[in-house]
Order: structure tokens, then sequence, then C-alpha cells
DNA sequence: CGGAAGATTGAAGAAACTCAATTTGTGTGG
DNA sequence: CCACACAAATTGAGTTTCTTCAATCTTCCG
């Protein structure tokens, strides 16, 4: 019992956790946190394969990603799927959910994970109460308007080659916000779901990743690919775009 | 002196404003519209070809389109410029600039327009003390990220002619809400714009265009566009992007 | 070790783009 | 009000890019 308290008060708060400055929480003080720390469930598990959420579903709480890797895909009603995000260590979902208090999106785990829930009722009452909180929560959306509009401009203005491109930079780029190499990337995904995302085939993926490599860029083993030339890779991406 | 008055208390109100149902007001009782009603600066004119904003000025107000046209473009690092929005009357402006305290798009007025300003700051310190305002709020940035999400679903998963029908039927139900006819739409940007918003370049709108108006299911004139066949446009979108 | 799913590569086809010419629309000055 | 000039839109022809179809090859589990 001594154990499992001590762990509990170690672990399992906010305040300890290593993705404070992604999460939610960041810039708060200890009070704040003490209070953000009342709401969240923590290290709810999430087996690979498995749902957190399903479109249609009520939105119960928000979900922070604490380990592992989500993808995110809402089904039009032509029945055509479109993955809109891949969710990793320190990033919400369900923001889309609180429009219609139903989600309109599907959660799915792409590898073991854990998850941290924020009940979205609770944490709306905690926002009022705390400015600073209820700052960092609009910040959040904001912050994800605009991840969405980086995507739309790879969507509306690259090649496929581009396209992959900026796929790995972007990968890179979230590992290292979170101290991790940024070098070294292990993709949870199919070609068909970076292709799904990227609005391209599978085989087009495939082509493009042989692409980079052969030029150099990156080094690929199965889905573990490696940056070779991350400015070169860089340069790509902004020499692409401007030829119009 | 007592028309002014006059005037100002009858039209220059949230309460009174024909767009409250579909703006930020929605669902506030008297006292609270009141409350926002003190905040909101209205009727700022911007004439066509105008900036409201440039991407990199400091966030100071969200806007609202109280008459006329927008459209919200970004400019990437390699110079490329991309739509990302083309917001009318009720729709908000600036919301993604919250992230990071400054705005990322530039809002060009694509006609003679109005736009009411809500400073931020002061709008998120009336939000602490009007839950049903704050929670208004949050659906509205939450919607901002649906609507994102339907257009990646667009650039993502649909061919030339089905993204232009969709373009249309996303105007067409826009204008609906505004109980406007759904059928008449006039077009205030051109088909390079279109084209850029949605992927595509620009003759490629045309022939598309064209296409849907070969097909019965269009009527144009130059930029005057009745949609003839609503319900054939509408299967056109669903059944095309079931084939995946 | 064997089977199935995922990934790669090739060749042929379709979709959208580029380049170019023509037509239409718009606004301005005579 | 018309004529002119300029910008936008349309249409055509040829090319590029991506997709489709198909055949391997690899990886990952049971």
């Amino acid at each position: 019992m001594a154990v499992t308290s001590f762990e509990s008060s170690l672990r399992q708060r906010c305040s300890n956790c290593s993705l404070r400055e992604i999460c939610l929480p960041l810039g708060l003080d200890a009070e704040e946190l003490g209070r953000l720390d009342e709401l969240v469930k923590r290290r709810r598990r999430v087996f690979a394969g498995q749902h957190l959420f399903r479109a249609g579903d009520p939105l119960q709480a928000l979900a922070a990603v604490r380990t592992g890797f989500f993808k995110i895909y809402e089904v039009s009603a032509g029945g055509h799927e479109q993955i809109t995000a891949f969710p990793m260590e320190g990033e919400l979902m369900g923001l889309d959910a609180i429009s219609a208090d139903v989600h309109r999106g599907n959660a799915l785990a792409l590898e073991d994970s854990e998850v941290c829930e924020i009940p979205f009722t609770k944490l709306e009452g905690l926002l009022s109460d705390l400015p600073r909180l209820q700052h960092q929560f609009h910040k959040l959306l904001s912050g994800a308007i605009g991840n969405d509009h980086g995507l739309m401009m790879v969507l509306g203005t690259m090649t496929a080659e581009l396209k992959v491109a900026a796929f790995l930079l972007n990968l890179a780029d979230r590992l290292e916000a979170r101290g991790q190499p940024r070098a070294i990337i292990h993709l949870p995904m199919s070609r068909e779901e970076i292709g799904n995302y990227l609005g391209l085939k599978l085989e087009t993926v495939s082509r493009m990743f042989s692409k980079l490599r052969d030029d150099g860029l990156i080094v690929t083993e199965g889905r573990k690919t490696e940056i070779r030339n991350y400015a070169a890779l860089k340069d790509l991406c902004l020499q692409g775009s401007a030829h119009a």
C-alpha cells in the first residue's frame, strides 16, 4: 500500500509528467496544476488496433496521448476514409467533438498506448476559475487549427515527393520537441495510411520513399526510417513550393 | 442626434444582429448579450482588395464578418500561397492566431465588407464570467477544426470534378443557413482562387464548371452560378468518394 | 518454418497540368 | 453611351504526374 501510494504520488501527476511542456498544463503554477490533476484520469491503456473512441460517440472526455501513437480518421457520407492526424505523446484528441458534443473522428491506436482522459464538462468548469489554463486551452485549440492549415498547404500545393518529405520532417520536428533524436523515426503507420493522410496511393508513397533513399536524403529499413540529410530535406520542401 | 442614438441602439447590437444565430452570441440571454455587446467594435469597413490583417500582425481582436466576403490565405516558407477559407457573414476570422498571439493568415476582402471586432484579451476575460459564452466559443473553435477536416477530406480524396461540386455545395449550404436562397451563388472569388483553395489549377476549375454545366447540374454566367439540381450534385459527391 | 500481410518495382493508363489561342467580361476614358 | 484596353475565363492540344494493375520481394507472426 505504501508503495502504491508513493508511486501514484510520484508518477501519476501532471506536475511530474515529462510532457507537461507540450500538453495542456504548460505554464501553470503548482496550485493550478493541482486542480487540473484532480480531473485527469491517467494511464488508460489502449492496445494496438483498439479504438479509444469512434465517430458518433458522445464527447465525454478529451484524451491526451501519454505513450504510443494513434491515427484519427473520419469517414465521409460516401464511405471514404480520410486520416486527419497521427497524434503522438503529449497531443490531445477529440477537440473537434466539442462543436457537436459528438466525436467526428475515430481514434485508433497504432501501437500499445496510454492516454490521460480529461472530462470535458469538468474541464470547462475549471477553465472559468483558472484564466491561465483557459488561455492555454485556447492556444491548444488554435494550434490544432494551425496544424490543420499546415496539412492543407501540403495537400494543396505539393507534389508526391514533397508531401512525403514534409511528412517525415513533420514527424522529425515533433520528435525533437519531445527531446528524442529527430533523425531516427519509427513509423507506426503503413504506407497505405501515410498515403491516405497525404492524398496519395500507397504505391506512390513507396516510390517516393525509394526516391528519397536513392537521393541519399534518408535511409529506409522497412518502417524504420533515418533522416540522413535533414537540411537537404528541408530545402527540398522550401524550394518545391516556391515555383508557384 | 436623437436619430443617431436611436439607430445605434437599434442596429449596432449583437442582440439585434441577424447573424446572432450563426455568430458567437448563439444561445446567450439578454444580460450575457449586453456584456458581449460592450466589447464588440462594430462595422469596421474593409474595402475590396484591402487586408484586414496580415500574417505576422499581433492578434489584437478576432473579427466576425458582418457583410461581405473574405479570403484567408497563408504563405509557406517557400513562398507558395494557400487559401484556407472564404469566410462570409457571421464567420469568425483569426482563431488560428491565438496559438502564437500572431496571425498566421492574411485576411483579404474580396468585396466591400464590414466586420465586427472583438478584442481577444477582453473576450477571454468575459469568458471566465460567462460559462455559456465560454462554451459557445469553444464550440466555435472546435467547429473551425471540423470545417478544416472537411476540407482535408475534399483535398485528399476527391477528383477535380467532385472538388468543384463540393465547393459549390458548401457555399450553397452556408447561404441557406443564413436564410438566403441556396441555389443562386455569386462567387466573389476568381477561378484561380477557387483552384488554389481546392488544390487545382484555374483551367481545371474552369473545365469542371463547364462539365457540371454541360451535365445540367448548374447554370453558369461568369461568376454568377445557379445550382439547377442540388440533389444530383450531392449524389455526385457521395458516390464519388465511395469507390475507395 | 510457413503463410499472410505489407512493401517494392514495373508497365500501361487516366487525370490533371502546362502552354497557347480565343472568347468573354469589366472598367475607363473619349 | 460606345469603344477600347486589360483582366478573367474558356477551350484545345500535348505533356507530366500520379494511379492502376500486376508481379515479385520482404517482413512479421503464429
